[in-house]
DNA sequence: ACCGCGATGTATCGCCGCGATACATCGAGC
DNA sequence: GCTCGATGTATCGCGGCGATACATCGCGGT
């Protein structure tokens, strides 16, 4: 979701719509870009929400332009204390919406804003998504294969990989939040075999 | 786009909507879904297109449930003429937009029945592409390394890697395809497939 | 003999995000 | 003095998604 992301940039800094948008792009590289098409109508709807606040100021500059039609100056948006709390609550955010393809690179390019334990099973729950993924793909190519021609194949084993891929990755920094972490009474269990 | 999907599908032979759903998890895997949300709007937009038709003949299975509400029977359909003609056009389709994330994989999973030219032309656009992105990436990660948290960059890299993974495996591709051909020469004039 | 459940099947709704496009200002370099 | 690319705000149509609703059918369990 773009408003997380707007929110966790806000959090930082006061910005406006073109500054948001080069911040994103630096925040989640190859994930996501975010066209204006979606920035601005969602910068106006978190502000009807009352979550961010536009920031006048600069105001003086268009003074020396009177009456043109339309003239537009930057317009700086930033948190407000709504806005903060918003931004909490979908940083807590630790079920199924937090897993999904779409939000979840969102939800870890601002792990550094979210509790440890949430890391966790954000984490985890992103892995097992992936991994029911992969067995029901799995299972469909087993009972299709035969039927398909190289190129579908191949496709589909690509597909597979880079599920694979991700789902390693997943388990690299799973393992590398639970050694940072203080061995906590773990509440899940601590070696989940195969899934 | 999930028009080409179909109309690659039902060019095997005649399906209805569920069918057409299982044959699309089949085909594309990993790669793409497709909803209901997408297909059966998408399937009346075709007919009115004049691209498919809806065989009817399961009728009589309706007869003996006579006056229920909305009573719904199969929906078989199958291409046109129209369709056939819109399904060579979309196939030999190298431009842009056979590149692009959305498309490429439905561009790919037809492969079979797609011109041998073409398809090293989609192959190198699609590499093109993730190059680019790349390069774009890699120069805006360079500019703001510094300032990101060790999460935001762990995102950034991984991003990049998977990105350079689909590189190489595109790359290979390529090498197969030109040494599956007979060696021709640079392609008479590009065509340059704009639009 | 009955029931429930999961697979089969068609369909809609609201929301989100995208690409294209339009318009406007500004500094740098030719 | 001019054009060009970066900066900047904004809208439009459309394609796709997840949730939801509704209906039928065959199977296994009790």
């Amino acid at each position: 979701m773009l408003e997380l992301a707007v929110l966790g940039l806000l959090h930082e800094s006061p910005l406006h719509g073109y500054e948001l948008r080069q911040r994103l792009k630096a925040t989640l590289g190859t994930f996501r870009a975010f066209s204006y098409g979606s920035l601005y109508p969602t910068l106006r709807r978190m502000r009807d929400a009352g979550w961010i606040a536009e920031d006048e100021g600069n105001a003086e500059v268009v003074a020396d332009a009177p009456a043109l039609t339309g003239r537009r100056g930057k317009v700086v948006y930033k948190l407000t204390a709504e806005g903060k709390e918003k931004l909490t609550e979908l940083l807590a955010e630790a079920g199924p919406s937090a897993w999904e393809d779409e939000t979840f690179g969102v939800h870890f390019a601002f792990f550094a804003q979210t509790d440890p334990e949430v890391r966790v099973r954000i984490l985890e729950g992103r892995r097992s998504r992936l991994e029911e993924r992969r067995e029901g793909v799995r299972a469909t190519l087993a009972r299709t294969r035969a039927r398909l021609d190289s190129y579908t194949l191949q496709l589909q084993e690509h597909g597979l990989e880079s599920v694979d891929r991700e789902v390693r990755w997943l388990t690299e920094l799973i393992e590398t939040e639970r050694s940072k972490a203080p061995a906590r009474r773990t509440p899940s269990r601590p070696k989940t075999a195969r899934s």
